[in-house]
DNA sequence: CCTATGACTGGTC
DNA sequence: TGACCAGCCATAG
C-alpha cells in the first residue's frame, strides 16, 4: 500500500492505464511547486522515472495535466530529444513564481512538492 | 515476438 | 560540479 493507493481508498478506483495513474498524480502538484520524475514514480508505485518521462512526452497540448511542474532530480528542466529543454516549460513555471538560478536550476529544497497527504 | 528508443536516476570518478 | 554508465521497462514499429 502506498500513498497513491491511500488517495484512492475512499471509493475511488485507480484508473487502469499506467499513464492515467501518472497523470492523476501530476495533477495533484500545486501551483508554484515542482516534483521530480522519480518522486512521481514512487508515489504511483510499480513505476520508474523513465515511464514518467515517457508519459509526460505523451501529454497532448490542451491537457489539464500540469506537465511543466515535473523536472529532473537535479532541479533542472530535462533536455528533450531534439537536444534542448522546452523553453515554454520554464516560462510556465516562472509565471507561477518559480525562481531559477544562474544555472537554470530551481531550489528543490524550497519548492519541491511534499507529496500527497499521508494517512487519510 | 524482437529491437530500438527515451522529458530518468544514483553511483563512481 | 560535471561527465559517464548501467539499469530501467512501457511503447512503437
Amino acid at each position: 500500500m502506498n500513498d497513491y493507493h491511500n488517495l484512492h481508498r475512499m471509493g475511488n478506483r485507480p484508473p487502469r492505464s499506467l499513464y492515467k495513474r501518472i497523470y492523476d498524480v501530476v495533477r495533484m502538484i500545486p501551483t508554484g511547486r515542482v516534483a521530480t520524475y522519480g518522486q512521481i514514480a514512487s508515489i504511483v508505485g510499480k513505476c520508474t522515472p523513465r515511464q514518467v518521462g515517457y508519459a509526460m512526452a505523451a501529454v497532448r497540448s490542451g491537457s489539464d495535466v500540469p506537465w511543466h511542474r515535473v523536472i529532473n532530480s537535479k532541479g533542472k528542466i530535462s533536455v528533450r530529444a531534439y537536444g534542448a529543454p522546452c523553453a515554454i516549460q520554464r516560462r510556465l513555471l516562472e509565471t507561477e513564481g518559480v525562481k531559477f538560478n544562474a544555472n537554470s536550476r530551481v531550489d528543490l529544497n524550497k519548492i519541491k512538492w511534499a507529496g500527497p497527504i499521508k494517512e487519510i
